[in-house]
DNA sequence: CTTGGTTACGGCCGCCGTAATAATA
DNA sequence: TATTATTACGGCGGCCGTAACCAAG
């Protein structure tokens, strides 16, 4: 008799491609989604998993096995929603500046780490509104940038911002064109400063509300902007020569209020999604 | 999340409408089955089963969750099928006279035993037919009835022979009209030896090929049939005053060769069964 | 050299199964 | 009074999680 809490396990593995991303989505550590797959390939008579340290995929047994796996979990949900009903709704608050293009992913993997019945609502901003809604109780989770040495928060990552410029793009002379999020914004600030430390002239050619606008305002030629280094996508680094200062990184950090198994669900499913993101 | 096992062992509460004969069916013990459900129940928070010592039945949680258990119990077995294809058979004889009217629930519950994949083979005869089909091989399972004292099997209950007439029947004189399975049959052997030791004559006035044609027989008039107590159905007892010696009571056997844990699970289940006919 | 999967191991929870108890017809 | 569910309890297996180890890019 197979033991579902394996099941899960292996559908998570087979979902992060990683044990470790895994084992955080369930609320435990590497090892022990080690052993479970391991049990369940034993109590199976086959290997589910091909895993090396730096790669894991799914064998032909574990393809034909996650279909039925995933129907396997979904019939307990059902099992368990039948009898025990407990409506649960999330509220969560991303920074654009956090998350950027990998928006679509984080939140796939985050609808499937809730039951079925919970529902969410998403709510995209500036990191700074999105901390006080936070403090203020609006919102249980929420994923923002902010800059080093700030307290409070689970640190997921660091990542780099860089500037991000048009192919083939250069600076000849005037103030730097620059593509940035209205005002109050923590990486148009911190963008600011440091061209104003460097003694750089600057104005603005450009002011969207995501940065998706951003990135498209870039690649149309309207100048540079200073984005995550795991959301610039295909954007092209500034060249050295070009003779702008760094940006510093900033960390990517998850606010957490947890009334709830579903809300805690939802917490690691995004610990993990977003920590893998930045690996 | 649920353990899958106590999920079986509820659903076959609910099959057998008692916690101990669901044991047997599992290969285990009464108490492990109330702690199970008792700790199900707590999980789902729900009560499950209404249950006393003389009567166990579904609370309309129990009735909701048992519909969605059973899914869950057959995604079980849709996933381990998609992987670890073990294809089995299972022949399985039953006397007649052992079961009679009861072999529809029997079967239906060895079927619900046994994976969705496995085939079985079911063989009516007579117990002496049945039991050398058994001891050359042929078939796995067997139930059987014989006399008491004879070796080998595993004992699943006694069951006493009576004399079935139809309503409102008296016998006056002349040779007792006997409605009998064909010989060899032990049960036709051993009524026709009781009445020619208590020197009372009689003429076989139907012989038929099943329990079931037997019975037929008795209610049309055609004489008194020696059956087992728990397969008579509505027929009437002979009456006290008719004089006929009573008939001994006899054994039904369960023979088994289990080379598999289909070949077990499908033993398990037969026991419980009958031991539940017989109770 | 760093990230990540495996192995080793100690502690502890929890399940099994026997035995005694209670409850119901 | 017999049957059956519940409670008590000892023993043991197995799982969790830390730590040390190893493999691969």
């Amino acid at each position: 008799m197979l033991d579902l809490e394996s099941v899960r396990l292996f559908a998570l593995v087979a979902e992060y491609g990683n044990l470790t991303r895994a084992a955080e989505a369930a609320g435990t550590v590497q090892p022990v989604v080690s052993q479970r797959i391991k049990s369940l390939e034993a109590t199976l008579g086959r290997r589910l998993l091909d895993r090396s340290p730096r790669l894991v995929r799914l064998t032909e047994a574990g393809t034909a096995f996650l279909d039925h796996a995933r129907n396997l979990l979904a019939a307990h949900e059902a099992a368990i929603a039948a009898v025990d009903i407990v409506p649960s709704h999330i509220t969560i608050g991303i920074s654009d500046h956090a998350l950027g293009t990998h928006l679509d992913l984080v939140l796939k993997r985050l609808r499937m780490a809730l039951p079925p019945h919970a529902t969410m609502a998403v709510n995209l901003g500036q990191s700074a509104d999105i901390r006080d809604r936070f403090e203020s109780g609006q919102i249980d989770l929420a994923i923002i940038r902010r800059e080093h040495g700030t307290e409070g928060g689970e640190v997921l990552g660091s990542d780099a911002l860089q500037w991000r410029v048009p192919s083939g793009w250069s600076w000849s002379d005037g103030p730097l064109p620059l593509v940035l999020l209205p005002s109050p914004c923590s990486v148009r600030a911190v963008a600011i400063r440091v061209l104003d430390q460097a003694g750089i002239p600057w104005r603005e050619t450009f002011t969207g509300g995501s940065c998706l606008a951003l990135a498209a305002a870039v690649r149309a030629g309207l100048g540079v902007a200073p984005l995550g280094d795991s959301i610039g996508g295909d954007l092209a680094m500034v060249p050295a020569s070009a003779g702008l200062p760094t940006l510093p990184a900033s960390q990517i950090v998850m606010l957490a209020r947890t009334p709830n198994p579903a809300t805690s669900a939802a917490a690691r499913a995004l610990a993990a999604s977003v920590h893998d993101l930045l690996a």
